[in-house]
DNA sequence: CATGACGGTATCCTTTTCGACACTATGGGC
DNA sequence: GCCCATAGTGTCGAAAAGGATACCGTCATG
């Protein structure tokens, strides 16, 4: 279903952006690189399947899956399974990912003072 | 076509993420920001129809027309049109626009310090 | 007269994304 | 025996996004 983005790179110079783009697009990757930078409990910040799920009551489990593997493949997120009776998976940020975190708090602290989406409801 | 995102806005907190993310995916959106603010001539940076074309070459008129009017409708662009007989159009940032500036700088600086797209091209 | 630049529209079609829902295996608690 | 939790997978279908192509009116140029 996924990874057919990445295609061409072609474009000139802002080419850059577009393609740190693709990395975080996709309905939920944000909010769950955010909440593996900020919210993650233990200082190496990992979280559990479930507890994605509870922080973002929304997401299908399958839409949740499927963005984890993407960042997985990305190389932003690691998947680390445990292999126990009741099964643990932890998801936690690579250097990579973790260097996105000026990204995510740019994005955060802009949408934080421009707070509501539409712009006449902030005006 | 477009305008059914900006829909729930339901995420806990990683919302304001999100929230900045939808106004500026969409396949073309980063690239006339980034140009608009970085390659905009004049001090406050006007870029015309054609002008974008140009520095765009795979994108159609019809995307291009797209992308602009949903930037506009995010009231992020200001669309000028000069009653004139070359028909002349002129697109600058508003001023919600420019504010947009760091999160556009931080998603270029990540594109070009880990320059490719793949993980693996990186390594 | 034909062509090109300008700034788009209109129409059609394919690809991609997203959501709903059901289903899996294992083991523990009641 | 039944239900819960864990971490998913599979299938289906609707909707959205994106691409290809053709067309519009005006004026200047060749």
């Amino acid at each position: 279903m996924a990874r057919t983005r990445h295609r061409s790179l072609d474009c000139s110079p802002g080419c850059a952006v577009e393609a740190t783009l693709q990395l975080i697009d996709g309905k939920w990757k944000g909010v769950i690189l955010y909440h593996l930078l900020a919210e993650a409990p233990e200082p190496e910040g990992a979280l559990r399947f479930n507890a994605f799920r509870r922080r973002m009551p929304n997401v299908t489990q399958r839409m949740l899956t499927n963005q984890l593997r993407e960042l997985e493949s990305d190389g932003l997120v690691h998947r680390t399974v445990y292999a126990e009776v009741p099964p643990r998976v932890e998801y936690r940020l690579t250097e990579r990912g973790r260097s996105l975190e000026p990204v995510i708090r740019a994005l955060k602290a802009w949408g934080d003072a421009h707070a509501a989406m539409a712009p006449e409801v902030a005006a």
